[in-house]
DNA sequence: CAGCATCCCCACGGATACTG
DNA sequence: CAGTATCCGTGGGGATGCTG
C-alpha cells in the first residue's frame, strides 16, 4: 500500500481500540498544553513563571494541571528549592525528551503539508452545494 | 540538548502558539477518531459500514463527521456508487497516507514507552501524600 | 445502506480571586 | 513566587430515532 512503516506490525487499527498501550501517546498529543510544555522545556529547565510567560495564553490552573500530569507520567521532574521566595524548577526526563521528539515529527509534517491541507479545505468549501456525484463505474 | 531533531529549527514552542501552520497536524492528532479512521483505511478502501465495524465504539454521527472532516482536508476521497442499495467507498489520498505515517511514528513511540509511563504513574500514585521535598542544593 | 436530526450530559478549560 | 479554590460557559460526543 505505501512507503510508510506498516502499521500492522504494531497491531494496526486494533492497537488503538480500547485502553491499549499506544493510546498513552494519543492522550499526550490530544491534550491541549502537554506537548507545548514539553516543547518549551526543550530549551532547558524552566521555572513555573517562565513557562507561564513562554506559553502565551495558558492559565496558572492549566499549567499546574499539565505539569502535574507530565510529572506523573515521568516525562518531567519537579524540583522544589525551599528558598525565600520559593523556587520550583521543571526539567525534561529522558522519556520526556523522546516524547518531544514526536513533536518534532509532527511539527515537520504539519509544516510540510499545511498549505496542501488549507488548499484542499478551500476547494471543498468552494464547491457547489448540490453536487455532481463522481460515478466511475 | 538531545539526539532528536531540534525543534527550534521549526520555530520551537512559538510555532504552536496561535493559529500557525503546524497546528493543523496537532488538530488532526487531537481529534478522537481521525487517526483511527486513517489507520483503518491503511488496509485499503473501505465502506461506511465496514469502517463502523472496524472502529469499535464509534457512532454513525461521529464517523460521518470524522470522514467529512478528513475529506475536506484532502486526506481521503469519498466515492458514491448510486447502486441499489447505495454504496459509498472511502480511500486514502497520498496526503492521507503520509498522515498515517505520522500515526506509525506515534504508535511506535507509544508501544515502546507505554510500560515506562505506566510504571511512572504507579510510582507517583503510590508515593506518600505529604512528601520529602527533594532538596539538592 | 449510509447517513441526518435532535436531545442531552459533563468534562475541558477559561476567568477570577485568594493563600503558603 | 508558585500555586489553590471556585464558578461557569462551551462544545465534544454519546444515545436514540428517522430518511433517501
Amino acid at each position: 500500500m505505501g512507503t510508510f512503516p506498516d502499521l500492522r506490525k504494531f497491531g494496526g487499527a486494533d492497537a488503538f481500540l480500547r485502553a491499549c498501550k499506544p493510546r498513552v501517546a494519543i492522550e499526550l498529543l490530544s491534550d491541549k498544553w502537554s506537548m507545548l510544555v514539553l516543547g518549551a522545556l526543550l530549551f532547558g529547565p524552566r521555572r513555573f513563571g517562565e513557562l507561564r510567560r513562554m506559553l502565551d495564553g495558558i492559565t496558572p490552573k492549566m499549567l499546574t494541571r499539565t505539569l502535574r500530569s507530565l510529572e506523573r507520567d515521568g516525562l518531567l521532574t519537579r524540583t522544589v528549592y525551599p528558598t525565600v521566595p520559593m523556587r520550583v524548577e521543571y526539567a525534561l526526563t529522558d522519556l520526556g525528551e523522546s516524547a518531544a521528539g514526536m513533536l518534532a515529527v509532527i511539527t515537520t509534517w504539519g509544516a510540510e503539508h499545511a498549505e496542501e491541507i488549507l488548499a484542499a479545505r478551500r476547494a471543498y468549501d468552494a464547491r457547489p452545494p448540490a453536487g455532481e456525484t463522481p460515478v466511475p463505474a
